[in-house]
DNA sequence: TTGTACGCGTTATCAA
DNA sequence: TTGATAACGCGTACAA
């Protein structure tokens, strides 16, 4: 005795199953859950019964491994924990909740051969499109995007040569804007203060530089950085080395938020009047600024809303409408706040 | 003229090329890649050079499909933004970034029926373990859960009745600590401020109620939440409905770090003293509370470790080695500090 | 609009 | 220790 098709899959129902409950072939079935609109009225119902008495799900692996293509989103963040990434992430899935791609989400931890390592992982899925933060690959991730074989946004930053598609804004004009805002006020000698300092870091203080620079204004002993990950502590520690080079420093351009919370604490502490004394900027607007005490000005980003873009894009270069715009810069905008006015 | 094998693919290296070049069966090379001390020395080393000289890579759907179990961690929180649940995803990301298992990330967004839903989803995957946030699922969600197939681990709290494994700590006992530490630094009128108030905000709520009417304290006006999500400026705001509710207040106890940075930042508008006329605890201890000015106490909680840990037990259940103990308490620790030192 | 035949790349089974 | 054969469940190509 052959016990016939008992080997494995637990018995789950399979397309050939409906398709001998509702009386049809398997492909009709496999049409009618993909295309509906290329089955027939009648057929389809009758699928539709089969499909739920059985209560049959596709088997997304064998989908993949027939059309070689996987409804899959390939996602790749330099930080699952970093809010400003975190956005752009929920932005992503928010979007993609309802259809029927998945998403493969990897963290690049800043480093390029991380990034390079994920795009050979990613790779073999044959992802429906690819999501990669930044614009600095290193020559072979990019290469490996290239080849890719389907949709690439990269996103968090605009740039003149993308891959394929783009979404984010400039960092370098959100630097100087924030700086030409402390000289307006009346600041003069404006520190920046940098964490991390990955690219778009680096972007930042040059916008700084360059504002700086325009008003006369720039002194290498105004700028403090470290490659250490940015964190509110952090903030602290490098206001006061900042404070230590510049004595006469008036003002701060942070590198973002959390950094720009830790120089108000410090200030605080250090009985320094803000912004009397010292007139502070942040990069991001997380939503804590504006009930810090003084409120922090800072430069808004639309994280959530790249994140809900950057699908779009792809969905719609999947559907073969590839947008018109392949780059697409959502900008950022100034708040002003207490912390910056005297 | 028929061409053979050139439909699709792009032409990527399969497992028969590399059999064929090294001279072996084709099941041969699967099994020198999956377990390699049952393929003699020789063949091992014959099959490495076709690999390499290939470039081969095993694709991951055929591989699922084939084995009817993937290699995939599916992952279920309820937030992707929320600072605790990103810190419990990156300990998972990091224990998994090493071996052959890939996470497939899934947001609830607090809703037990989004649950249910992603539950189903991540079904006909084959999922090699499942590792979800809470121990609060729906009937269904949990009857998914229990007929998955494959190693269950529910985190970030304890409870009596695991679905199968368990990590996390105790919200109520935490609540309690906290509280309890108020009443001993001398505060009476304290307050629960929450928002979101999820399972484990309940929790929290019930170890504070606990600990005010042990100590004869309890009194219901001291209580403000809401389902609103929490953040920093909501902490302000129920701050001030709490202190209007109870004008005599002088401690609270803040279901998370961004509600008593939001007290911490509406006291010192409205120049009311802390610790000396408000004491303030929050829970989780982020990094920015010890640099909060006055720096802030809270009970640290250990949820990268959570991650970690829930990782270690699911792959030790999938080798085979069911831990001894399915469920592990990691515990929390009061973190005194200035904002109850009076 | 529907169906037939076949292949996708891999692993399980079982025999050698 | 190794290999031949047969699935795994579905989609593509092509014909009807």
């Amino acid at each position: 005795m052959i016990k016939p098709r008992s080997r494995r899959g637990g018995g789950r129902p399979t397309i050939a199953d409906v398709a001998r409950k509702a009386g049809v072939g398997a492909i009709t079935v496999s049409r009618a859950l993909r295309e509906p609109e290329r089955v027939s009225e009648d057929l389809r119902r009758q699928i539709q019964v089969a499909v739920d008495e059985l209560g049959y799900v596709p088997d997304p692996n064998a989908r993949a491994l027939a059309s070689a293509r996987a409804d899959v989103f390939g996602v790749l963040v330099p930080s699952l924990t970093n809010n400003v990434f975190a956005e752009v992430v929920r932005g992503i899935y928010d979007s993609l909740s309802d259809g029927p791609f998945r998403v493969q989400l990897g963290n690049t931890h800043y480093s390029g051969l991380e990034e390079e390592r994920l795009l050979q992982v990613f790779g073999p899925q044959r992802p429906a499109a690819l999501i990669v933060a930044g614009i600095n690959q290193t020559p072979t991730a990019r290469k490996l995007l290239e080849t890719a074989g389907c949709p690439v946004v990269q996103v968090m930053e605009t740039g003149p040569d993308p891959v394929d598609m783009l979404v984010g804004f400039s960092h370098l004009d959100g630097g100087r804007t924030a700086t030409e805002h402390l000289i307006e006020a009346g600041y003069r000698r404006i520190g920046f203060i940098g964490a991390r300092m990955d690219p778009r870091s680096q972007r930042r203080l040059a916008g700084y530089r360059a504002a700086m620079e325009a008003a006369g204004l720039f002194d290498a002993r105004l700028v403090t950085t470290t490659p250490v990950p940015s964190s509110v502590t952090l903030g602290r520690e490098l206001f006061r080395d900042a404070l230590a080079k510049a004595p006469t420093l008036d003002g701060v351009f942070c590198n973002n938020d959390d950094i720009a919370l830790g120089v108000l604490f410090e200030c605080h502490r250090a009985a320094i009047a803000v912004p009397r004394t010292i007139g502070i900027v942040g990069f991001n607007d997380l939503d804590m600024m504006q009930s810090a005490f003084p409120s922090i000005t800072s430069i808004r980003t639309y994280r959530y809303e790249i994140g809900r873009r950057s699908v779009a894009m792809a969905l719609a270069a999947i559907a073969g409408k590839r947008p018109e715009q392949r780059v697409v810069d959502l900008g950022f905008e100034l708040i002003r706040r207490e912390s910056t006015a005297r």
